[in-house]
RNA sequence: CGGGAUGUAGCACAGCCUGGUAGUGCGCUCGGUUCGGGACCGAGAGGCCGCAGGUUCAAAUCCUGCCAUCCCGACCA
C-alpha cells in the first residue's frame, strides 16, 4: 500500500488528556480516531493490526478444537431475563424497545444466546462436546471509558463457549483453551501472566485471567518470589500469627468526634495513625448483619469475607441497616458492645489500645483492646493483601503490580445451562444440563497491550506477527528520478512476492518520513536514497533492534526474507 | 451517581480575572530557497468563541440554565 493512497492523518499533536502511552501513540500514529467518549474508529493502519490479531486468534482457536460462529448483536431481552442476569447488568446494559414493543439488549456478552442456541440443538450426549467461538463487537455502556482503547463502550471480543457432558470434558476443553490463549498472546508478542481470579457474578468454580503488566491497567495482581500469583481480589496471605500485646490502658474511653467519620478525619484531628484504628464495616451476609473489623489502613475484601462466612451473598449494609445494627449513624461503628457477630482480620490480633467508633453519634472510643473490650466471633484473612504481606505459600513476601486483563477463562458449570434448559440425555437416559465453560479475549486490548509493551520515545515497535505491514519503503527524495524508479521497482517486486509492503511515496523531507516511520513502527524499513543507490545499495533497518545494514539491490529480496520470522 | 476541570480555525492552545476590531503554533494554498533525521523566507485562505437566555451602549470575556468532553471517585464476566 502507498501512503498517498491511504487515509493517514498527519497527527503529531495529541489531546493533552490522552494519558496512556498506547492511547497517545495510537492517535499519533494514525491507528485510531476518537468519535465520542469511549468510541473509536480504526483507520487503515490500526485496522490492519486488528485484522492480524483476529487472524491469529482464529487460527489458534481452531487449533484448540473450537469452531467459529457468529451470533446477533441484538438479543431478545427474554433470554436475559430467563438467565436471571438481566437486572444485574445494571448500567452496562443497552436495552431498547422496537416499534412492536419487543425489548432487546445490545449484546454485552453472549452466554445467554449461545446457551439457548446450543440448548435447542443438542439432544443426546452424542451431540457433545461442542466448543464455539466468535469474534465480533460487543456493547457496554461503560460508566467511565478510559485510557483510549483500553476501556471503551464498544469493543471487539473473541468469546468462546464450550459444552460438555461431564467435569472431565469441561476440564479438557478448559485446558485446550488455556493452551490456545498461551499461543495467541505469545504470537502477539506479549509478556503475560496467568492469574487465578474471582469468578464473581459469572458464578462457576474456577477462573483464570491472562494479564499483562501495564501502568494504565485496572487490575492489580499479587506475586511472590516463590511463584505465587493471584488477582488482588482473591489473593491470600499467610497467617502472621500475631501475639496480642498487653493493654497499656486501664479501660476504654469514649471521646467526642463531632462530624468526624472517616479514618482520615479522626487520624488528622487526634494524631492517630490509621494502622492504630479499627475499621468496622457492617455487612449483610445472606440477609444477616455482621461486622467486619480490619486495621484502619487496610480494606475489607468482600469476597474473602463471604468465603470466610460461608455465605452465598454479601453486600454492604444500607445506612438504615447500619443504624439499627450499631445504634449510630454511618461513620461511628466499632466492635465494642455490638450485638451482631464480629469478624476480625488476623491483623487485629496484633493490635492493642486501638481507636474505633463508639456506636454513638459523634463519638469514638480509644484504648480498645481485644478480648477485654470485645470478643470476635471469629478471625480470618478478610482484608485485601498489601505490598509486603507474607505470601500464602510461605515463600517470601507479596508484591503488587498493576495489570491489564487481556483474556479470561471460566468454568461456569451448569449455571446457564440449567436456567436456559440446555440439557441432553445421557447414556442412562437421564436428562442433564451440559457443563459450560466460557473464554474471552479483548481484541482491542491486545493492540493496546502490544503498544504498551513495545515502544520507545519515538513510537511503536510492532511485534512481527501483528505489525500492520512487514516492510516500509522510504524514499529519501521522492523527486529524484532514479530513487523513485528504484523504490517503485522494489515495491512492485515485494508485492509480487506476497510481502506486505508499505511505501512512503510522499513528497516529504527525509527527516519527516524517518520520524513517521519510527512512529508507525513497521518492523523493517528499506531506505532508498541517492547516496547509497549510486553504489547499487539500499539501507535496511530493523525498528525493534535499531540495526541497519547496507544491502545491494540484487540481494534485497533475499535479505528481507531472512528477516522474515519463521512461522 | 458524587467531586473537579474544559469547550475559541482541521489539530493543539492563548485571550476571560480587569467587557471595546478574533490571536499564536502546527496543518492547508501560492511563490522562492532548501532537501540522508520533524527546514527557512514571503504572501494568503480558514472562526455562530459549545447551545440558549440574561446584564450592558457594547459580551469569547460577567450572570443563569442546558449540552458535550476529559480527569478523580463509585461501579464494572
Amino acid at each position: 500500500m502507498r501512503w498517498s493512497q491511504t487515509l493517514i492523518p498527519t497527527l503529531r499533536e495529541v489531546p493533552k488528556d490522552a494519558e496512556a502511552v498506547s492511547h497517545k501513540l495510537a492517535l499519533r500514529a494514525g491507528l485510531i480516531r476518537q468519535l465520542s467518549s469511549g468510541v473509536y474508529s480504526y483507520l487503515p493502519l490500526g485496522f490492519r493490526v486488528l485484522k492480524k490479531i483476529v487472524q491469529i486468534i482464529r487460527e489458534e482457536m481452531l487449533r484448540g478444537g473450537a469452531d467459529e460462529v457468529l451470533m446477533p448483536a441484538l438479543h431478545p431481552a427474554e433470554l436475559w431475563k430467563a438467565s436471571g442476569r438481566y437486572e444485574s447488568l445494571g448500567e452496562d446494559k443497552i436495552a431498547f424497545k422496537n416499534r412492536s414493543g419487543h425489548e432487546f439488549v445490545l449484546g454485552p456478552t453472549h452466554e445467554e444466546v449461545i446457551t439457548s442456541l446450543v440448548g435447542s440443538s443438542i439432544k443426546s450426549f452424542r451431540d457433545l462436546p461442542v466448543n464455539l467461538f466468535q469474534i465480533q463487537t460487543k456493547f457496554r455502556d461503560e460508566a467511565r471509558p478510559r485510557f483510549g482503547v483500553i476501556r471503551t463502550k464498544e469493543f471487539i471480543m473473541k468469546d468462546a463457549y464450550s459444552f460438555d457432558i461431564d467435569e472431565k470434558g469441561l476440564d479438557e476443553n478448559y485446558r485446550k483453551m488455556s493452551e490456545a490463549y498461551h499461543r495467541i498472546f505469545t504470537r502477539c508478542g506479549l509478556t503475560f501472566q496467568v492469574v487465578n481470579a474471582d469468578p464473581g457474578m459469572m458464578g462457576g468454580k474456577m477462573s483464570q485471567e491472562f494479564m499483562v503488566e501495564c501502568p494504565y491497567g485496572e487490575d492489580r495482581v499479587a506475586t511472590s518470589e516463590g511463584g505465587y500469583l493471584a488477582s488482588v481480589d482473591i489473593a491470600q496471605r499467610a497467617n502472621p500469627n500475631l501475639k496480642t500485646p498487653a493493654p497499656k490502658s486501664e479501660k476504654p474511653e469514649v471521646f467526642d468526634t463531632p462530624n468526624l467519620r472517616t479514618i482520615e478525619e479522626i487520624g488528622k484531628s487526634f494524631k492517630v495513625k490509621p494502622g492504630q484504628m479499627l475499621k468496622t464495616i457492617i455487612y449483610r451476609a445472606d440477609g444477616k448483619p455482621v461486622a467486619a473489623v480490619v486495621p484502619g489502613d487496610t480494606e475489607v475484601n468482600e469476597g474473602k469475607l463471604r468465603r470466610h462466612l460461608g455465605a452465598s451473598e454479601i453486600r454492604q449494609a444500607t445506612p438504615e441497616e447500619i443504624e439499627s445494627a450499631t445504634g449510630a449513624p454511618v461513620g461511628f461503628a466499632g466492635p465494642v458492645g455490638l450485638k451482631i457477630p464480629v469478624i476480625c482480620d488476623w491483623d487485629v490480633l496484633g493490635m492493642a489500645d486501638s481507636v474505633t467508633g463508639a456506636n454513638q453519634k459523634d463519638k469514638h472510643i480509644r484504648n480498645v483492646n481485644l478480648n477485654r473490650d470485645f470478643k470476635p466471633a471469629s478471625f480470618g484473612d478478610i482484608r485485601y493483601v498489601r505490598e509486603g504481606d507474607k505470601s500464602p505459600d510461605g515463600k517470601g513476601n507479596l508484591r503488587l503490580t498493576t495489570t491489564m486483563e487481556i483474556g479470561h477463562i471460566f468454568k461456569l458449570g451448569t449455571r446457564y445451562t440449567e436456567c436456559l434448559n440446555a440439557v441432553f440425555v445421557d447414556e442412562k437416559g437421564d436428562r442433564r444440563p451440559a457443563l459450560m465453560g466460557c473464554y474471552g479475549i479483548g481484541v482491542n486490548r491486545i493492540l493496546a497491550a502490544a503498544i504498551e509493551e513495545h515502544h520507545d520515545d519515538k513510537g511503536i515497535k510492532w511485534p512481527a506477527e501483528i505489525a500492520p505491514f512487514e516492510i516500509e519503503i522510504v524514499t529519501v527524495n521522492q523527486d529524484h528520478l532514479e530513487t523513485r524508479e528504484a523504490a517503485e521497482k522494489i515495491y512492485e517486486e515485494l508485492l509480487r512476492e506476497g510481502r506486505e509492503v508499505f511505501y512512503d511515496d510522499r513528497n516529504e523531507r527525509a527527516g519527516v518520513k524517518f520520524n513517521d516511520a519510527d512512529l508507525i513502527g513497521i518492523p523493517l524499513r528499506v531506505v532508498v536514497g541517492e547516496r547509497n543507490l549510486a553504489a547499487g545499495n539500499v539501507e535496511v533497518k530493523s525498528r525493534m533492534t535499531g540495526e541497519t545494514q547496507l544491502v545491494s539491490l540484487r540481494d534485497l529480496a533475499k535479505a528481507l526474507s531472512n528477516q522474515k520470522k519463521p512461522a
